[in-house]
Formats: C-alpha cells, sequence, structure tokens
DNA sequence: GGATTGTAAATTGTTTACAATCCGCTTGAC
DNA sequence: GTCAAGCGGATTGTAAACAATTTACAATCC
C-alpha cells in the first residue's frame, strides 16, 4: 500500500522508508551493527542501494555513521534538543498547512482518509511499525504538497523526534488526533487545522 | 586547510564541502546537468562516491536529483520558504550558543580565529568561493560543538538559505560582522554573542 | 599470568563491468 | 513541410569483484 503517493518511487526510497519505520518502532536493537550484506539480501538488492539507503537514514538522524564501522541505531535526542526538534517541528508545519491548505484537491482528502483508515487499522492490531508509518506519511503528504523542498529537512527533524515512539501507549488519543487533524483539513478550515497540529505535536 | 576539524575527513566529505562551496558561490550553471563522471575525474575517484556526493548534496537542497537525469544545481527558496527557514535557522543557533558557549576551550577558540582570517583573506581577494566556505564553517563549528545532532539539519537549512550567496555584495560587513561573533564567543559573552549572529543572519 | 603482537575472518570502501533508461538525430511516411 | 517512429550515443542504475580496514582470536614474549 503506497501511503505517500508518487508517480514513481524508487526503489531506495521504498527501502528507506520500511527500515525506519521499523526503527522508530523499536524493531531494533542499537546494540548490535546493521549489516549492509544482510540486509542486501532481504531486500533482494545489492549493497550499494542499501549503502545509499544507510546514508540517508545516517544523514536524517535515525541511524549514525562511523567511518569503517557501519551504522548502529541512534539513541533519542536529548531533552532540550527534544524541545527544540518540537518547536521546529511546530513552526514547520503550521507553515505548511497555511501553504497548502488552499489548493488540495478531492483526491489529496481521499488520500488523507486512507492513510487515517490504515492508521486505524494498525492501531486497532497495535503493530507500532505501521502506526509509525501512517503517522509520519499523514504529515508528509501535508508537508510535501506545501513544498518539494522543506519535506527533507521536516523529514530530518520528525524521524529524531519520533526515535522513542515505541514508547507511545496512547494508540486511541492518537486517532483522534489525526482524525481532527483530517477533518478540519477537509473543511479547509485552518486555524481548527493548526490547532489540531499544534494538539498533535507532544 | 581543514577549516572544520575533525579528527579524520573521509574523501566524500572533503568532495561534499567543495563542491557546496561553490555551488553556493554560483560557481556552477544551473541550466545544464551535473555529471558524475566528469566530477569522478577531477576528484580522481570513480562515480560510486561521486553518488554518494551528489546524494547528500541533494538531500541537503543544494542539487536537485531525477532519476534517471542527474541532478541540477537547484534555485534559490521561495521568500515565505526564505524566512521560514531563516528563523528556524536562528532558533538553532541560539539554542546551539546556549549549549556550547561554556564548554568551549582554547582550542576552540583558536580554530575560529584561523577560519576568521582565512575569511578575511577570501573577502580581500573576493574569493566568493572560499568566503562561501568559511561562513559556513564559522557557524558549524559552534553548531558541532553544541550538537553533532543538529549539525546535518542546520546545514541542510543553511545550505538552502545560502543559495544565493553569490549575490551578495556586504564583502566588509560580512568580516566586520563575524568578528563581532568571534569576539563575543571568546569573551564568553552568551547575549553578546546572541545579537552578533542575529546580526549576521539576515 | 598478563600484556602484546601476529594472523585470519568479517566488514566496509572503491572500482570496474554491465544493464536500463534517456536524449538527440535521422529517416521515412503522410 | 510536418510529425512520428526508431536508431545510436551518452548517461544513470545496479551488480559483482577487488582493496583497505577493522575485529576477534590465537600465539608469543616478558
Amino acid at each position: 500500500m503506497h501511503l505517500v503517493e508518487q508517480p514513481v518511487r524508487s526503489v531506495r526510497e521504498q527501502i528507506v522508508d520500511t527500515v525506519r519505520a521499523e526503527v522508530l518502532a523499536g524493531a531494533w536493537s542499537n546494540d548490535e551493527p546493521v549489516r549492509e550484506q544482510a540486509l542486501a539480501k532481504r531486500f533482494g538488492v545489492s549493497r550499494g542501494p542499501i549503502r545509499d539507503v544507510l546514508q540517508q537514514l545516517s544523514r536524517e538522524g535515525v541511524l549514525i555513521y562511523r567511518p569503517n564501522k557501519g551504522v548502529r541505531v541512534n539513541t533519542p535526542p536529548a531533552e532540550a534538543e527534544r524541545q527544540l526538534l518540537q518547536s521546529m517541528r511546530r513552526e514547520m508545519e503550521i507553515f505548511c498547512l497555511g501553504q497548502c491548505i488552499d489548493q488540495l484537491t478531492e483526491a489529496d482528502d481521499e488520500q488523507l482518509e486512507c492513510i487515517l483508515a490504515e492508521l486505524t487499522r494498525a492501531c486497532a492490531k497495535g503493530d507500532l511499525s505501521a502506526i509509525a508509518d501512517c503517522d509520519l506519511a499523514l504529515h508528509r503528504t501535508l508537508v510535501r504538497r506545501a513544498s518539494g523542498e522543506l519535506e527533507a529537512i521536516w523529514l530530518s527533524i520528525t524521524s529524531r523526534l519520533l526515535m522513542d515512539y515505541s514508547r507511545i501507549d496512547r494508540l486511541v488519543e492518537i486517532v483522534a488526533e489525526h482524525e481532527a487533524i483530517v477533518k478540519a483539513v477537509k473543511n479547509r478550515n485552518l486555524k481548527s487545522a493548526q490547532r489540531a497540529i499544534n494538539a498533535n505535536i507532544i
């Protein structure tokens, strides 16, 4: 299922999104390094694309890279850093909402509904990896609509913030909060949508 | 000359910094695509590392990548985006200054002085590429001292902001502004340093 | 016995070769 | 004359082989 629509999703990007979702969900230990060959075998590609994926996720802050020693799962940011990143994430999403809300199409609404449905299903099943993926995808769709340029920056910030996503225990609230966002967006109610976003980013 | 001190600088990172400085200085046209093989030949490496470099600079927003078509130099951000990015850059640098100023060593001071001297020389010669490199390096040193984690995010934002660095015509002010920053930092005067940073980010 | 050095396996970094895709040009039909 | 299909060179994407580095373990020395 394609949560973030795109004409053509390269193999690398698909792997990036998969790996990121798994790491954010806490599925990977950070005690042992990530091996390139193992990933290459798993995704049925060679080490080249895998190296690209690991490099990108390292730049996002999800993994950390050390020369000649490969990559490991990063630790969540310190509290002071977390607050800064959160403030920046808020600033970006509020801005993007203002930029995009008036030019959203019905196709976008449908896309959001689709992600929301998937999120609801994932929460019901308690599938952390899918929840993380959907959560990211929903916000990401809005950011991308506002500006493809900002998407990469927003992603670095938000991935970092969600590093301890595995600790979430408010599955019900997550669905409700995102329902509020989608509803306000569908109504093209900027103030309301911004309020909903603000409430969701905690 | 190593503007950003680091125990071991990989070949790729060196190429990244070189290419970025040249692009920011406007040395590369954005009408024609960047060819991998030409760069590989120039830096005496194969296409593999060059692809890594181009991928990283694309994620920073300095270049833009389109599948099967290579990369081009990106255009400066639109005005609304620029203001957002600038606000975020300010927020980050003010934060980082507060985090790092009390744990700076004399070696750091020397490092800053060194970059400042290089910047002064570059301004005297009107070498835009070197000016861009030094300007970035000075701020980057402070950001890195505060948090290596934030460095990548800060770099994406700031690279994007400096995309029209080639348009600068205030060489004298640049030196003066950075002198003020270094002076305040050496005095460990947080307020004064933050004011100097704020005056420099315009 | 503890520390140090030497060696072999595993892993990353780089190069080279090959496949897939794109772009400009010719060629030919209409 | 115009437009479309197709061919050929150039470029990017991927895979596999090779080189450099690290890591773990065993042998040696003090």
